[in-house]
DNA sequence: TCACATCATCATGTCATACAAGCTGTCGAT
DNA sequence: ATCGACAGCTTGTATGACATGATGATGTGA
């Protein structure tokens, strides 16, 4: 495959509209030339113009609204990102878990607003799921984040569910920070989290948004105080 | 078929094939289903499928060889992101404000805690910018969102600020679906904004963390709902 | 004069059809 | 067996039509 084949239109007009933009001919904010206008201008037809600001969309160079048109997005808009080597460190894991507790008990309080009768369904399955993993000694962190993911689904809004998929795969990882405790120590602790999700689900499940919410918070700050005692207790003796 | 009309089809089909490239139905390397299967599978033109599939290829997702077809490329980490063509829609606004409830509501309690003096001269400063910019009938998007900015920065979460500002870019060019109304109602708007902004600021000022998010739940509550109503305004008459 | 409903107009979104151009396997001639 | 023509697939491009959303002008009634 040593010949370049020849640019398709619709990559040429999409490069063109690209410089044009980085140049500052359409300036942020400003609209591009209606597809009438990038036709008469560049003598092509509508699927290339229409494809080519197809391209600019996707790559979140422009925004498109029907009836309107085509605006010059700021371009600095780089994606929310969280460098993984950074939670080596503690402290940066507090860091992403205090998000998470922004993002998760508004996802608890809309979740018992939304919820229909498969989320519950769903996140009993989790629940019971986890309540047999610790019976059995199992790993429990799968079922542990299908229940949190379970209401992330309730919400019925996606980007809550992308977040939060972010965040846990990010966290995914250092869920062995849990593992140094002693059988006794482990098992009470398993169980108040399954104690304190039976709670968030009730909730849930009498759709009470307040209490979905504060229940949720109860168990993320709880995740929060153990991880700083953590810290705490190796300073400290 | 199972499309529904609140995105554009376009947005739709990208998302699902997207999904289900995630989900690894279309492995890395494989062939897409021509555009014609496409077509019939989803009951859309050419054009939608086109679109879409000229968008997986903006996002690097796949490369089309004429003649030949789609393949799928190797996906690099992917990011949190929204795609902002799906912000056509104000259903699509209101979804990424909700995002936005959650997690400024808990920038403002962390900033209640955690604000320095600084911190209060730099909110100070955006207020007053606003205040101004109300009386002189100027626009009001910069200071609103420097003072939101502010917030997130007293947090000293610095994820928090990322998040923010990701978001805050991806809504500044709808920022003019405030502007359809009316001088009159305009400043009556602007002023009750005000007020909520004061609100938020006092209660970070007394290190009030619980006022401080409710103050803040209640602004950006009221957005949602004036939104909301703008959408029923229109369908209902 | 002002608020409001109506409508023409223009924008993007979607559909349908046609043809151009590139790739691949088949088949027949050599 | 090799090669070339070709049929039948693919994506690329063009065109015309209609659907839907946004906007500003216009006209009407209070």
């Amino acid at each position: 495959m040593g010949l370049q084949r020849r640019e398709t239109l619709t990559a040429q007009l999409t490069r063109t509209l690209q410089e044009r933009i980085a140049a500052g001919d359409y300036p942020v904010g400003s609209k591009l030339p209606s597809e009438q206008d990038l036709i008469d201008e560049f003598g092509v037809s509508r699927t290339v113009v229409r494809e080519a600001i197809s391209s600019l969309r996707a790559g979140g160079v422009v925004a498109t609204q029907q009836g309107v048109g085509a605006f010059v997005l700021n371009p600095g808009n780089t994606p929310f990102t969280i460098q993984a080597a950074e939670l080596e460190v503690v402290y940066e894991v507090i860091a992403v878990l205090e998000l998470r507790i922004g993002v998760e008990t508004e996802c608890a309080a809309l979740a018992a607003q939304r919820r229909r009768d498969d989320h519950i369904v769903s996140l009993r399955g989790a629940l019971d799921r986890m309540i047999t993993a610790i019976g059995g000694g199992e790993d429990t962190v799968e079922p542990d984040l299908d229940f949190h993911r379970g209401i992330a689904e309730a919400t019925g809004n996606r980007h809550f569910l992308n977040l939060f998929e972010y965040l846990g795969t990010l966290l995914i990882p250092r869920a062995r920070l849990r593992a140094a405790y002693r059988p006794a120590e482990m098992d009470s602790y398993l169980n108040r989290i399954n104690a304190q999700h039976e709670d968030i689900f009730q909730a849930i499940v009498r759709q009470d948004s307040d209490a979905a919410r504060a229940a949720m918070r109860l168990h993320l700050t709880s995740s929060r105080e153990r991880l700083r005692a953590s810290i705490d207790g190796k300073h400290g003796g």
